[in-house]
DNA sequence: CGAGCATGTCAAAAATTTGTAACAAATTTG
DNA sequence: CAAATTTGTTACAAATTTTTGACATGCTCG
């Protein structure tokens, strides 16, 4: 994955922890923030809103446990890792009902929390299904599969020109190449040419773009995919 | 993607079924390991160190949850796929929990199999390749194929042109020669002759230097092959 | 210095990739 | 069951990229 832009935030009160967190997941090409106590982690996340979160559970002000509490209270569902000195089972099953996503025993090797770094990460985004989208003058609705221009006239878009309209958005700026459409769009029992997704992009592109020789949003990388931005 | 040069261990007890993937695979081109019990394919995969393992879940002397068990405290973070009869949920979420990375409940088809096989192949790929890349006033991004001058102006690099610039990143304070880029940048089922290297390397110049007759980043070392610096 | 390779440059030719239309097959609907 | 809709396939034209070869220029070492 290498960082891709991810945001991560720490909080511990370890200095010299904190420390060599920051740097191994800086060196992975994350950017990081951090904070010494629950208090100022609670702060933190709220304001900064990063794509995770790592949370000493033993801490000075507001303990960890405590923190993730209040994370979660506030709406905030960022995945989340705790780290924990005592590695006795109390702590770990208070922390995952509480909402942690993962948790590591102290001492860990920094490969291992940066490997679940990278899973939680993985794991998030390939589950965060998208509601919604806007662009120019049409809104999509995933979730109820209804499509409309300027608010009004209704877009008639098939089963999997959702879905592959919804791929495409997921990796918003990112390209996708055929192959990896034809696997998650169609799926691995169904093996259609990776013509038929030029096909498919062609009937969305009709519908979707306003003028259909010089796409906006759905957009062709040669040689390598297609490439959705809004 | 053709095999490329992947090598994968099968690890089944079932000679027919082994035998059955191990044919599939070598016809797509990847390099094909076996073993036929849980404690042979720990062993072949620690000392192998394949690109890919498949592995049953049902087996003598060691059990294929076992098997991944102990291959991923080994910190082997190998891509997994698990085989099995059962199709229980159990097996699923332990399997997963244990460190697999997908499944596939038997009786399976073989082009489901290698469609899989490929699929997660790409994935890990995609997740170890460098995302950006910045040096003087260009940036780039591999992942959205995008290249900009001075934040503002594009720039239009062909689909091997990010390719060729993207493995000399990753290599960047090497020198690579230009036999190395064929294999890696063209692949092994192409043979152009070095000196397409030589023209890609100078319409790349041309794109992201400034002045190409002293090129700052894309290095020539005459005799040897090119390097790239930041 | 100059012979012998190695590399840079350019344009045309070759190859690949993509868009699209028309049609067939499959699926859903009435 | 027939009609309508959706999906997949094929073929071909158009767009784009890639390769090649010829020649110029540059580098290295005897």
């Amino acid at each position: 994955m290498k960082g891709a832009g991810f945001s991560i935030a720490v909080i511990d009160d370890d200095e010299s922890v904190r420390r060599g967190i920051v740097m191994n997941l800086e060196l992975e090409g994350f950017t990081v923030m951090t904070a010494a106590d629950g208090e100022a982690g609670v702060s933190l996340v709220k304001e900064h809103q990063p794509d995770l979160i790592i949370l000493d559970v033993m801490m000075p002000k507001k303990d960890g446990l405590q923190a993730c509490r209040e994370i979660r209270v506030a709406g905030i569902s960022t995945p989340l890792i705790l780290l924990t000195a005592r590695s006795s089972e109390v702590d770990k099953v208070l922390g995952l009902e509480l909402g942690a996503d993962d948790y590591l025993a102290k001492p860990f090797g920094m490969l291992e929390l940066i490997a679940r770094v990278k899973a939680l990460l993985r794991r998030v985004q390939r589950t965060t299904e998208i509601d919604m989208v806007k662009f120019a003058n049409v809104q999509i609705d995933f979730k109820a599969y209804k499509a409309v221009r300027n608010d009004n006239e209704p877009i008639d878009l098939s089963a999997r020109e959702y879905r592959l309209l919804r791929y495409l958005v997921a990796k918003q700026g990112n390209v996708v190449s055929r192959d990896e459409l034809l696997d998650e769009v169609w799926g691995y029992n169904s093996y259609p040419t990776t013509r038929t997704v030029d096909n498919h992009i062609a009937r969305l592109r009709q519908k979707v773009e306003s003028n259909v020789d010089d796409p906006q949003h759905i957009l062709t990388v040669h040689g390598v995919g297609y490439k959705f931005v809004a």
